[in-house]
DNA sequence: CAGGATCCGCCGCGATACTG
DNA sequence: CAGTATCGCGGCGGATCCTG
């Protein structure tokens, strides 16, 4: 890829993560490791040939490694990886702006990336660890003043799980739904900090 | 250009902003308006039918505007435009911490992207305004904790200047010299309020 | 079947020349 | 000074093929 020869901070991370599907592929991986194919499902239109090159850039470039679990290869995002989040929500806050009008045709959606977008309305002035069920698919949330994690992954020790069917659930994350339809279960205690935390009416 | 057709503000943006070069020409922009030469000749590499193209393509999703002033033709951001300021820094802040080495063969310098790293390390608990002057370049800066706005012009109403050679500045801006070579002129404690609210020693 | 590699075609982009 | 026109290359999209 062609640089910018820039020395300037806006131009070298251009220079790593300016590609064409790049900064998806790090979006992806923000709500946890995934497999090849995973990553290739959730981004329909990345070819195989430009996801492996793409991949491999990325590994020189020390914004994800390999990592085998349960013998699986997955890919996971490094620490510098991961302090690509700040401005992966700012561009995403921006877009978000210019979407008004709901999903344009063909259009896809997909619950992962409201659920990144909750991360940009996060306060942060409370903590808890809730489940999030949509239909069969299952993300984990923690949160606290400093620390703020999401993972699409079966919850251990939750305190309370929010479900509700994927409609429902896509609803609420995409288009500003209320919140009442879901079902609530276990410590509603930690639901309420939940929605404080996320400006929920 | 072709769109990655997700209903998600990361992708929306990089429809508008994921081109080559269109996020370098907005980070010129956000110094000031400018006109169509200046633009080319602060992006080295870039060149005239791809400007062309990347101004009416920014134009059309009102990120930018023209407008004459003086008899000249200037781009300058729109509102929505500015808005992109935030996603701009944090990249260019992730892309700083790759820079460690100093600048690498052939890389260019230009002290407007020092000044707008500056504004990513301002802490905005002070307020004043000063004029930067570097060699024969001039840069308005204006601070305080609501509103922070560096332009690349003559200053009016400055109430203190800060004043170098080009190689001094330089050093500071870009290379964490000290503060101390520099000559000051006016009200030190504008001064002073400048140093402290960028964390200078 | 997951995890790629290989080949082909197009268009976004770089370089240069030209125009009002 | 502010663009437009033309050409060629390489990054990227699409499809197929390989390999454990």
């Amino acid at each position: 890829m062609k640089r910018y020869q820039q020395y300037c901070g806006l131009a070298k991370a251009l220079d790593v993560v300016g590609g064409r599907w790049t900064l998806l592929i790090v979006r992806d991986l923000l709500l946890g490791p995934r497999r090849y194919g995973e990553i290739r499902g959730s981004l329909p239109g990345l070819t195989t040939n430009l996801l492996a090159a793409r991949l491999k850039e990325m590994e020189e470039a020390e914004i994800l490694h390999k990592i085998t679990l349960h013998g699986m290869q997955l890919y996971a995002l490094t620490a510098r990886g991961r302090e690509l989040e700040p401005a992966i929500l700012a561009l995403g806050g921006w877009g978000w702006k210019r979407m008004h009008g709901g999903p344009e045709e063909d259009d896809r959606l997909d619950l992962r990336w409201g659920i990144l977008s909750m991360k940009r309305r996060y306060s942060g002035i409370e903590s808890g660890h809730v489940c999030l069920v949509a239909g069969e698919r299952r993300f984990d949330l923690r949160f606290s003043p400093d620390l703020l994690d999401f993972q699409e992954r079966q919850s251990i020790d939750a305190s309370a799980q929010i479900q509700g069917t994927l409609e429902q659930v896509r609803a609420w994350l995409f288009m500003g739904a209320t919140f009442e339809p879901l079902e609530v279960q276990g410590d509603l205690s930690a639901v309420a900090r939940f929605r404080s935390g996320f400006g929920l009416p």
